[in-house]
RNA sequence: GCGGGUAUGGCGGAAUUGGCAGACGCGCUAGAUUCAGGUUCUAGUGGGGGCAACUUCGUGGAGGUUCAAGUCCUCUUACCCGCACCA
């Protein structure tokens, strides 16, 4: 009996068979491993492609992460067969509080949740066959890792980059934690999105501000998606103004703002304070309305930040009865308030108002009575603040002004002479609040000695481990699990030897993940964070890719660890990364994000098993615009499945060359080759598609072009390719084997078909002669009659020629 | 409110950057294979009109520039993302 075409495919597409088979083939002659400089293949050009690592869940791994890596893995690929020193690794992001929760709902210790998680997450990688190089896997919580987690740490502390501060700070009464502003955008805690609360806390900072120009100007010379650097340039949020002192009458003291418009001078007639704002306690006894403050200031704190800022319509404020401002420039009195939409936080907690020019000012002013003052001319200020640009009035020898920058200049120019103030910068990023009250995470090291404050944890005793206990639920107080082993906390002062005692809090989440680039270069290293050579070698990143959501926090923090090891001679390269991209989200079949509760998510290892990697690969690279977020289509998978199966059956079609196939191959090639750098992987499919289709159409290939259509796929689908190329009888893996070259000459026709329109409205299509002139395509054109019956008895006018591409006659 | 982006068949998406709109895949229709379902193969598939060759309309909407607009300009609508009382 002769078996159906589907079940020869079938048989020629086995992979349970074929995947499992290249799986090990390749793991056991470690063609993925890079090599380091001084060893044989380091005289090659590198690559050093890099994709986040995962924090290992316990669901194993998504369809997002497929996504993610695919990206990477068919470039480094790609690197790999054009003759490149590849790296290109893996690595576990493994610290983290849904570990922890689960271990403490579970009763397992984190380290056996994340040991049996990380092995899962080994496992199902390696299923989908990515040319990772597995002697370089890393795991932020091995104490050989993290050793140098807390040695920069350290590093920074020397360098007064570390400092501790007690602040109101981002608290998740939930999740027992800090969080810092990264982790809790729009008032919800980032781990468990349950409402933050403002709590004074004592904090570890890390200096972030201090490298804030640094991270911004760096963003000049590397290549990252456009939206990403918008994106860091707004976290950063650089703003030039300037400082002014203003007096505060029948005292010496300064009431210090900051202002993007100090040209507005002229236009103050009321000062605001942030509740918080230190002067009102030093001037309580002269404010008569004291008590009405503290109410107020009460109230207030009451409001987390979020309902603060959310509650933006409706101004609140009072006025300081007894306390007054005196503008520098004009010595005019001004009245002062407190209002909680000026926040401690940004400036100097105290702004002046300018209610003609400013939005929220003008609201004020309106709701408390207080005058307006146009500085500048071009609106209606009575019936709303103008922002825009105009003619300065009103404004003394700022007067006749009517270009922004130079009324600018000209009055920080004044308050300078002056000495009331000057020129100044002022950035939305704050300082990174850095530490949590858990235990799965990387230990402080810095011990609290009575006599001698804080001291560091000297170098020769990293790593500082973290003591193995049972009970890893946060205290009550919201204290550190840590607080309670007693033998980590009792410990002598390594200054001067006397009893002190340990930090408890351990560092974020994100401590680890900021520099693990840089230890996949020298993984094993014990004396230090990585060998020089090595690094000099592999950095920067060559191209990283990851999601959106990590382009404001661990791209930031990542750069500014990074920058500051530049600094201190450890790195060197001043920019982690030379390129970075980002892909788009998978949503659910139902266009909907993946998620549990919606049970529309799926389950990659399901699409392995019924389909094979090399189907779930190809279609998570095909199924849109890489950047863009696309609908998972299980039918579309099966597209992707008739794809490979048909791929597979080529070898029974070997046969004579044709020589219109050979053109398509050089055409296929050229673009597979161009759209894979241009992360266009669903056009490279799409080419390498409608080859194959040309090639059943012919109904033979040769087999020279079918080794080279198995060598440009085998990036997308690798096992299948490895398979095919065994089966034509080549050498080697097609893994590393050569990149197809093409032949320019073979990639453009002899004859093209170009539309010949007249006045703009296609009439038909003519073949003519690649490269053909003017005059040749217009006797072509001439000589159709339906063509020429739109032009026959009409004046022609103009006639438009691109070449090889279309004619248009312009006739009357 | 500010900043960025997107809008193309029933669906995901192409379009060499101003030059034949809808590549490729899915879905759908018809036929072949099959006991049947599935698979596979062949043909077709943007809308309207026509037996047909053909014709007309068509890239969120309204204008404009041009021999020619999905692409450029002006206005406008909807959605998505980021930031948000940032002084």
């Amino acid at each position: 009996m002769i078996p159906a075409d589907q079940e020869i495919k079938a048989m020629k597409h086995n992979f349970k068979e074929i995947e499992p088979k290249w799986q090990s083939r390749w793991e056991e002659s470690h063609i993925f491993e890079a090599a380091d400089p001084g060893e044989k293949g380091s005289e090659k050009p590198k690559f050093y492609g890099l994709v986040e690592f995962p924090y290992p869940s316990g669901a194993g791994m998504h369809v997002g992460h497929i996504k993610a890596y695919s990206s990477l893995e068919v470039i480094s690929r790609k690197r790999r067969m054009q003759g490149y020193n590849v790296l290109f690794p893996m690595g576990f992001d493994a610290f983290g509080l849904p570990t922890e929760n689960y271990a403490i709902k579970t009763g397992t210790h984190p380290r056996t949740v994340t040991d049996n998680n990380i092995k899962k997450f080994t496992e199902q990688l390696k299923k989908v066959g990515y040319a990772l190089d597995w002697s370089r896997v890393i795991d932020t919580t091995e104490p050989g890792y993290y050793k140098w987690t807390q040695w920069i740490f350290l590093k920074m502390f020397e360098n007064g980059l570390v400092f501790r501060d007690t602040a109101l700070v981002n608290y998740c009464p939930s999740c027992k934690v800090v969080l810092s502003n990264e982790d809790s955008q729009g008032g919800k805690c980032d781990i468990c999105h349950n409402d933050i609360v403002q709590k004074s806390k004592d904090v570890w900072y890390l200096r972030i501000t201090e490298y804030a120009d640094k991270l911004l100007k760096g963003l000049e010379k590397v290549d990252y998606l456009p939206n990403i650097i918008q994106q860091q340039v707004n976290w950063i949020g650089k703003s030039e103004g300037a400082f002014v002192n203003f007096g505060l009458k029948d005292t010496d003291e300064k009431l210090r703002i900051y202002t993007t418009r100090p040209d507005t001078l002229f236009g103050v007639t009321f000062m605001v304070m942030a509740p918080e704002h230190p002067l009102i306690d030093k001037y309580a006894s002269r404010i008569a309305n004291m008590a009405d403050v503290a109410d107020y200031r009460a109230e207030c704190a009451k409001k987390t930040e979020f309902v603060r800022t959310q509650l933006n319509k409706d101004k609140t404020g009072l006025k300081l009865e007894g306390l007054s401002a005196v503008n520098p420039i004009n010595g005019k009195e001004i009245p002062i308030y407190i209002a909680d939409y000026v926040m401690m936080g940004y400036g100097t907690g105290a702004i002046m108002a300018v209610p003609a020019h400013d939005g929220r000012d003008w609201e004020f002013a309106k709701k408390f009575g207080i005058d307006i003052i146009e500085v500048i001319k071009g609106g209606d200020i009575e019936k709303e603040a103008y922002t825009g640009d105009g003619e300065m009035v009103n404004s003394g020898f700022l007067n006749g002004f009517t270009n922004k920058k130079d009324s600018i200049r000209r009055a920080i120019e004044e308050l300078e002479k002056t000495g009331s103030g000057e020129g100044g910068v002022q950035y939305k990023m704050k300082d990174w609040a850095f530490n949590r009250q858990r235990y799965w995470g990387e230990p402080i090291p810095i011990v609290h000695c009575e006599h001698c404050g804080m001291v560091p944890v000297p170098y020769d005793e990293l790593p500082l481990c973290l003591p193995d206990m049972k009970e890893f639920a946060p205290g009550q107080g919201g204290e550190s699990p840590l607080a309670h082993v007693e033998s980590f906390v009792n410990c002598k002062c390594p200054k001067c030897g006397r009893d002190a005692k340990r930090e408890t809090d351990t560092m974020p989440q994100w401590a680890g993940s900021s520099w693990y680039f840089l230890r996949y270069v020298d993984p094993h290293n014990d004396k230090c964070l990585a060998d020089p050579e090595k690094l000099k070698y592999w950095l920067p990143v060559d191209w990283y890719n990851g999601g959106m959501e990590h382009v404001t926090r661990h791209m930031i923090y990542s750069r500014f660890w990074h920058k500051f090891l530049y600094d201190i001679g450890v790195v060197p390269t001043d920019e982690p990364y030379a390129k970075r991209t980002a892909q788009g989200l998978i949503l659910g079949p139902d266009g909907e994000k993946m998620s549990k509760s919606k049970g529309n998510v799926v389950d990659p290892l399901d699409v392995i098993d019924e389909y094979g990697a090399d189907v779930l690969r190809t279609y998570v690279m095909f199924m849109g615009d890489y950047a863009s977020a696309a609908p998972w289509s299980q039918s579309s998978v099966k597209g992707c499945s008739r794809f490979i199966e048909r791929f597979a059956a080529l070898d029974d079609m070997i046969g004579e060359p044709d020589a219109k196939l050979i053109k398509s191959l050089h055409k296929t090639v050229k673009k597979v080759s161009g759209d894979i750098e241009g992360m266009k992987f669903n056009t490279a499919i799409a080419a390498m598609m409608t080859y194959l289709n040309e090639i059943y159409e012919v109904g033979r290939i040769d087999k020279e072009s079918l080794s080279v259509l198995t060598r440009i796929l085998s990036p997308f689908a690798p096992h299948i390719c490895e398979e095919m190329w065994e089966r034509l009888g080549e050498k080697g893996f097609c893994s590393t084997a050569a990149w197809p070259e093409y032949d320019e000459s073979l990639t453009v026709d002899d004859e093209k078909e170009i539309a010949v329109q007249v006045n703009g409205r296609l009439r038909g299509t003519v073949m003519i002669p690649a490269g053909s002139e003017e005059d040749t395509v217009w006797d072509i054109i001439n000589s159709v009659p339906e063509i020429t019956q739109f032009i026959d008895g009409k004046t022609v006018i103009k006639k438009i020629y691109v070449k090889d591409r279309l004619f248009n006659v312009v006739v009357k």
